[in-house]
DNA sequence: CGGACAAGCTGA
DNA sequence: CAGCTTGTCCGG
């Protein structure tokens, strides 16, 4: 078929005959789309004719039901399309329905940034940028004067309190970080930001009437801070809608769409993106494609010419990277860590053995001034014991199969012996020193539920603890003392005190980012601790490091300390942001067994390195997040199948390399 | 992904 | 060699 290769003439004649005419009509002069199928094992698009009854309902983004391959599938119009780009012989069949509204153009356009910038595939982004119910009437996308929103150098009414004109001036720096202590409340950060955007909206100027209100997009850390904080701005009168499931609302031209990572690709059209708790690793998908929400909001941003704002206590390096800093005045930030005292453990008394009694009078003292309130105890072992040795012969309990320190799940039941757990390799044995036979284990790294035990003793008060998992808040003990592995400062919402009884755990984790993690912990507890003025430290760090400067920077509430540390060792290491990553898994190379470089490393361009990782993955660095975007992309360009057929799978900007 | 079709295996 | 399983290919 000749015809169809060829570029079809701007008009043509041929109109005529009732059906078979009409047909042929659109045969030629019809609209032609892309569609993406909604199916896993395809990465690519397909060619399709939209009949003229559908014709007003598809545009870019619609979700469409095709025939392919002899089964219907559903799919997104992912682009306007031609004839004269398919290859001759290939009969184009018309799309079968249109399915439900999905995402706007633009959002469509972002959602192809992420599948180049993450190496992964389209589908997964369109997922999370459609509507989880069928949605048939959303009205046509108000056009939005975007690219031209007037960001102002400086804000220009001194006269509001330091909060407004910090936010005021974040948000003028068009891409920033505003760094706010821990103890800051939120709503109030939120409503300025919102009543910036009023000011800055296109629509806003001094003749207009009513209240003209600029939209946004407020990135949260969690769920139950998404439901709350749409309760609260509804109840000033804002009108917020919750992401997904208001997804309709927010197409509708929904003023404030607030969610957690996936609301980036919501169906609006923003004048202020905002991400709060900007920290948080709950912005980065754990599942591949491994995509970061505060990177893809500020391509949004970017994109449509509008600001964006990322509120943290304590921002990483990464986050920082090539953006405005904006932060309180030093007594101000300061304040808002409170009180923050240290244990070092350096200091205590051997026989005291367990826990030093200096704990026991704070947490006293803690309980005492806040009796409302429960003192949380953080420690991040699970279990019994994580390490023992045998007091008689001194041996550490290791495992036989694979060397590794056994550790002790739970306590022994009485009159029994116990069993020993590999945590590497699973093997079980009894609790008994294989060398000298000795039943006497001696504890030397507690885990959570003999910390309780000898918590409960020293204080001489119920200690309860708390599980991970679940929703905040549901099977919390109500004892005065709680205790837990770092879960519990997410599922507790308040306390009198939070103690860290072996802050030395978090600052030894051989993670690159330890430290900043360290210190996310620590603004978390500050900020579950809420009374200013109380006289007793309301977090205390449990330590033999008291001069670390994570320890130094909670102390005097100045995350620069740990910011400057951290910014070079990553220099002088090549790490993030210094230099981008990606693990690339290959099945193919891995079940081959060879221990050189698989074919694709070699197609690679020359600004990449590529060195074997642990698990028969391959690292594969660049210079900068773009180039290492570009270079992955070049491994599935030639490939007709895309992501799919290659068989590789990557992980973008790896939490560990 | 899942249908189509081809090549391989089994039992009479 | 029918009838079934297993593998590979490919979609507009």
């Amino acid at each position: 078929m000749a015809a169809a290769s060829s570029p079809e003439p701007a008009t043509t004649k041929e109109v005529a005959g009732p059906v078979a005419g009409r047909e042929r009509a659109v045969q030629r002069l019809g609209r032609v789309v892309e569609v993406l199928p909604d199916v896993s094992g395809i990465d690519r698009s397909f060619h399709y004719l939209v009949p003229a009854e559908l014709e007003s309902a598809v545009a870019v983004g619609t979700l469409v039901r095709v025939r392919l391959h002899g089964r219907r599938v559903r799919g997104w119009v992912i682009a306007e399309g031609s004839k004269a780009a398919l290859p001759d012989g290939v009969a184009l069949q018309p799309l079968a329905d249109v399915v439900s509204a999905g995402p706007p153009p633009e959002v469509v356009a972002l959602c192809r940034f992420a599948a180049w910038r993450y190496a992964g595939r389209l589908r997964p982004f369109l997922l999370a940028a459609s509507p989880e119910r069928i949605v048939r009437d959303v009205p046509a996308h108000p056009p939005r004067a975007g690219g031209s929103l007037p960001l102002r150098t400086a804000e220009e009414d001194p006269g509001r309190n330091p909060l407004e004109s910090a936010v005021g001036r974040a948000l003028a720096a068009g891409d920033a970080v505003l760094r706010l202590p821990p103890a800051t409340l939120r709503l109030p950060v939120v409503m300025a930001a919102l009543e910036w955007s009023d000011r800055h909206s296109p629509g806003a100027s001094a003749g207009s009437v009513g209240p003209e209100r600029g939209s946004a997009l407020v990135l949260v850390e969690s769920r139950e801070d998404a439901v709350r904080l749409v309760q609260h701005l509804g109840a000033l009168g804002r009108d917020a809608s919750l992401l997904p499931e208001d997804w309709r609302a927010v197409a509708a031209g929904g003023r404030v769409g607030i969610g957690t990572r996936n609301a980036v690709l919501a169906p609006s059209s923003p004048s202020v993106i905002l991400v709060l708790d900007a920290h948080s690793e709950a912005y980065r998908s754990e599942r591949v494609p491994t995509f970061d929400a505060r990177v893809i909001a500020a391509e949004r941003a970017r994109r449509a010419g509008v600001p964006v704002l990322y509120v943290s206590p304590c921002p990483s390096v990464e986050l920082l990277s090539g953006r405005v800093l904006v932060r309180l005045e030093r007594s101000a930030e300061r304040a808002g860590w409170g009180r923050i005292g240290v244990l070092d453990t350096r200091r205590e008394d051997p026989r005291e053995g367990g826990y030093p009694s200096r704990l026991a009078t704070l947490v006293r003292e803690a309980l005492a001034a806040c009796p409302a309130r429960q003192v949380v105890v953080v420690l991040n072992r699970k279990g019994r014991a994580r390490l023992l040795c045998c007091p008689s012969c001194g041996e550490v309990q290791r495992c036989d199969a694979c060397g590794k320190a056994m550790v002790q799940p739970a306590k022994p039941a009485k009159g029994e012996l116990g069993e020993l757990s590999c945590p590497t390799c699973g093997s079980v044995r009894a609790a008994v020193c294989p060398t000298c036979g000795s039943a006497r284990l001696r504890i030397l790294r507690p885990g959570v539920s003999r910390a309780r035990e000898q918590l409960g003793a020293l204080l001489s008060l119920p200690v309860g603890e708390v599980a991970g998992g679940g929703p905040p808040g549901a099977g919390v003990p109500d004892d005065p003392v709680l205790i837990g592995t770092e879960a519990v400062l997410h599922r507790v919402g308040r306390a009198s005190m939070v103690v860290f009884l072996d802050f030395d755990q978090e600052l030894l984790v051989a993670r690159f980012r330890a430290a900043e993690h360290a210190l996310v912990l620590v603004a978390r507890a500050v900020r579950m601790v809420a009374e200013r003025s109380a006289a007793f430290p309301q977090v205390v760090l449990r330590t033999s490091m008291p001069d670390h400067e994570v320890v130094e920077a909670a102390r005097r509430g100045d995350p620069d300390i740990v910011e400057e540390a951290e910014r070079r060792r990553r220099k002088l290491l090549a790490l993030p942001p210094e230099r981008a990553f990606a693990l690339v898994s290959d099945d193919a190379a891995v079940a081959a067994g060879d221990d050189g470089l698989p074919g694709w490393a070699a197609a690679l361009p020359s600004n990449l390195s590529v060195v074997r990782a642990a698990g028969g993955r391959f690292l594969v660095s660049g210079p900068d997040s773009r180039l290492l975007a570009d270079g992955l992309a070049g491994l599935v360009a030639g490939e007709p199948g895309g992501w799919a057929a290659v068989g590789l799978r990557v992980e973008v900007d790896p939490l560990d390399v």
